[in-house]
DNA sequence: CTCCTGAGTTGGTTTCACCAACCTAGCGTC
DNA sequence: GACGCTAGGTTGGTGAAACCAACTCAGGAG
């Protein structure tokens, strides 16, 4: 990936996001993971990927660090989302979406959203007065200089 | 990553879009890039890695390759999205809508995303009858058995 | 003071991105 | 029909990054 100073947001977002593992630690931090030992026991990644990950989500403002103490066990950090991190969860839902979509799955689809009050919801684009926009009525508009 | 099959969706999709540039190389599709040589020209990404990512999107059904003809050039292939690829639309607006508002560059938000008529656009979550719904209402409920 | 456990760090191996160079149709040109 | 040009790749070598196993380090328990 180039060093230099990306125009593009979604470049800009994929420098923080798009290394390996990173989605996929994010998706456990929405569902409430906070310990480094969880998130190694759920996802199988390795402690020292694991760790780079959560510093580098911490330097974003993605997670940040809390002490949390254990009854009978010393101080440790644990690693909760910030208001940053939680809006990270339509990029989740979204690539969720697409994969049962699209990524099919013997077993069917294994994970659904729905909101506080049960109802099945999905990711959409969605005008200014909150209303969902069918995909082939949008387009997507550069207003600036691009990369490169 | 693991190579067992992924019982979450989020990770079989990051099976597909999970590798360096292969976001940014749908970011070229969705406006309009189709040609080899304009996604090495637009990105700057090596020419091996372009070839194996774009072949990685044709195996997954994301694009698909089209013949064209040149007037005065012979018979060439394209890369086209498909219906699979089309919906991706709603992750890229999704990182590009989170980069904007937590990466931010200098210049101001550089992309904007509008509908025909040219109102502007964001990504959420909806409901079954296409209202918003705000992020503080959404759960992620686990409805199967979860990898490892 | 020894053992245990969570949270990492360190060292060696394999994979992957990067870069430059090369290949290969087919077309236009002479 | 040989010659060069161009788009769309492939190949080979190098350095970074992921992976894995082993180790460290701090504090509490016994």
């Amino acid at each position: 990936m180039a060093v230099r100073e990306q125009t593009c947001s979604i470049a800009r977002s994929l420098e923080v996001l798009g290394e390996r593992w990173t989605f996929l630690v994010l998706r456990e931090a929405v569902s409430g993971t906070t310990r480094f030992a969880d998130f190694r026991a759920t996802l199988g990644v390795a402690s020292d990927v694991l760790s780079d990950r959560l510093a580098t989500l911490v330097d974003a403002g993605v997670l940040e660090k809390r002490p949390y103490r254990e009854p009978g066990s010393r101080a440790r950090d644990g690693y909760h989302l910030t208001d940053a991190g939680r809006e990270l969860a339509v990029v989740l839902g979204a690539l969720q979406q697409w994969g049962d979509a699209h990524r099919p799955y013997a077993p069917g689809p294994t994970v659904l959203r729905r909101s506080a009050d049960g109802r099945p919801l999905h990711v959409a684009f969605v005008d200014d007065e909150g209303t969902e926009v069918p995909l082939e009525e949008v387009r997507f508009v550069r207003t600036a200089t691009y990369p490169r």
